[in-house]
DNA sequence: CTGAAAGCGCTAACAA
DNA sequence: TTGTTAGCGCTTTCAG
């Protein structure tokens, strides 16, 4: 009998339904249960004679521990769950892989659930993800207000933090970004660079994101005096096909915008690619932008000028918060009031907008 | 108090390490736990009278199963693990939303995990699926050799069913496409369309998806007298930046191939990004396609020629296999033989490759 | 049809 | 330092 279990692929040890139990691991080596567990888990104290003994016992074995049972006794799993809206659109799958790192740090791992756009869903995946006892939940609400119970409900029974969404009525920690600092960026760029009028065009108003857009989009634009009918903002959802179908409808109006600020950058794709279609020149004749600088946004034709999320930071700070509420909640406490970050994303030009006019400038001296 | 549990917040049943058990649910309803049991999970016979009282008091004091406990009972979580080289590829995540779909189907949930490409990562993903008991994996090995011993070892616990790559020496379900008839489709039709002469852009060929792509691309290649010198064959990996170094390459040679036959899409969207910037026209003088149909490839400029990948068919059959699997296991029996099912993927003709040069054909009479 | 009780695999008091 | 033992919350024989 050897102690490698790889190899020929159907060895005693294996196949399903005859895991090795910590039980047998003592019985090999002679100690009880208590200590088997004591040298694999690496709490309390043991002899190194111990330690040798255990291990070695377990190796032959091919003792892996059952995290089930595991959990069951620690009501604890080292494990978070993470919602999201559309695991198809990147700018999630990108967040989701920053939170996975973040999470690497803190040895926890991550269970990803998609929510398919749909609150249902969504509320669904929360309660199972509840019932399988993760440490933590990072959700996007897919709904700003439809997802609301499932989220609250879900936040009264463990640390749960809003990432870049966030519902109405909810008393939860949440972090992401300023959207009308952004939008400020935006407009200004988009003044800079010559125009005095803009349409909007994002998703319907049922998520945060598109909300605060907006609401940043028409504050600043009315202070730098631009122009923008009520015609002009279009509100579908976050694809580039709909991107496509609002500047078909743009076309058929009497008046182009001198700038297209897109709630996306799927959006922004399709109204890029449907500009081309329509023969309107981008920046030339209309200046366009996105939001979140995906990977593709640097694709487009042409390149896409867009506002990048600090996806680090914001999953850092995601996982900073459900630690803080995790060791808040295990050393009994009421929890404290909730935490609201909000981070200033930066602007990245590229072609789709035109350079700003020079301006006059106080030159170095 | 009431009975329902959402609202204001932070109410009394709330709060995390209060959970309520089945004990707390008996005693309420005047029952013991074997009941509440019984009628909660739905087995066994229970009166009517008996299910009210249960159902009642579940509710009132907001019962929620703890699946952990569940699991460990049942040494079963209806959740099937799924691993991928890389979550932000958006091949693997259609494919994830195809796999979410066909397990949805069985009342079964997903647990992804992102291997980033790097098989030690891979490794730890699966060994902490084994650990928390999943009743199956789904995998698309991250690499062609490395991946072998953690995925065999895998393999030799619990069901598992390799997509889309495979990894040598492995013996396992698979489910994928037929690579080689997917090249020669393209090969065929880049030939009608005039071309000549072929180059071949693909990752490193460290994972099965190349290998067997370049293997089809050189077989049909020769069969259709296409010429394909060898410094046209660049090997780098699955980006877009690589499809843009791979056509600067190409440009400082001294010919120029008729085609640039891509491995995947995220390689032809940077090919033919790319050959824009450097001036060469696709497809007047130079064809391009890709591979998987993602949602972007139609965005490309031009739209990219590609080979769809049928998603919902490889997920179905893979759900199947794994179910199969785990019957099997469950009573009793060794482990059968293992399938390997390829599909026939389809051709998508876009704007990057020439329509065919009209040919004779017999007229209708 | 219902209840009592054993135990899934692991860990943490408490004893020795 | 090590062993003994009592559960974590659930399901499921086996009696009644």
């Amino acid at each position: 009998m050897r102690s490698t279990e790889a190899g020929n692929g159907r060895q005693g040890a294996g196949g399903p339904g005859n895991r090795v139990t910590i039980a047998e691991v003592a019985e090999r080596a002679g100690v009880s249960t208590a200590t088997v567990s004591r040298v694999l888990s690496g709490r309390g104290q043991t002899s190194a004679e111990m330690q040798r003994r255990v291990r070695r016992a377990a190796d032959e074995l091919g003792y892996r521990v059952n995290s089930i049972a595991r959990a069951l006794r620690n009501s604890r799993t080292d494990t978070v769950g993470m919602v999201v809206p559309s695991i198809t659109n990147p700018f999630f799958t990108s967040l989701v892989e920053s939170v996975e790192h973040a999470l690497g740090r803190e040895g926890k791992e991550l269970f990803l659930c998609d929510a398919q756009s749909d609150p249902e869903v969504e509320a669904r995946r929360l309660a199972s993800l509840v019932a399988r006892n993760v440490d933590g939940i990072i959700v996007s609400p897919s709904h700003g207000t439809a997802s609301g119970a499932a989220v609250q409900e879900t936040a009264d029974r463990l640390p749960l933090v809003q990432l870049d969404r966030f519902v109405g009525g909810t008393d939860t920690d949440w972090v992401g970004v300023d959207d009308i600092a952004a939008m400020r960026q935006v407009i200004d760029h988009l003044h800079d660079g010559g125009a005095r009028s803009a349409a909007f065009v994002g998703s319907q108003l049922t998520n945060s994101s598109t909300e605060q857009r907006l609401a940043g989009f028409r504050r600043r634009a009315a202070e730098r005096d631009l122009t923008v009918l009520e015609d002009w903002v279009l509100l579908g959802d976050y694809t580039v096909e709909f991107g496509e179908a609002a500047v078909a409808r743009l076309a058929r109006m009497d008046a182009l915008p001198d700038a297209i600020v897109c709630a996306d950058d799927l959006i922004a794709l399709g109204v890029t690619r449907a500009c081309r279609a329509h023969g309107i020149d981008v920046p030339g004749r209309v200046q366009v932008t996105g939001f979140d600088n995906i990977e593709f946004a640097r694709l487009g034709e042409p390149a896409l000028t867009t506002v990048d999320q600090p996806r680090d930071r914001i999953a850092t700070e995601a996982v900073r918060l459900l630690a803080a509420a995790a060791s808040a909640a295990a050393d009994g406490g009421e929890r404290g009031p909730c935490a609201h970050i909000a981070l200033i994303p930066s602007l990245v030009v590229r072609d789709s907008t035109r350079a700003p006019a020079p301006r006059e400038r106080p030159t170095d001296h």
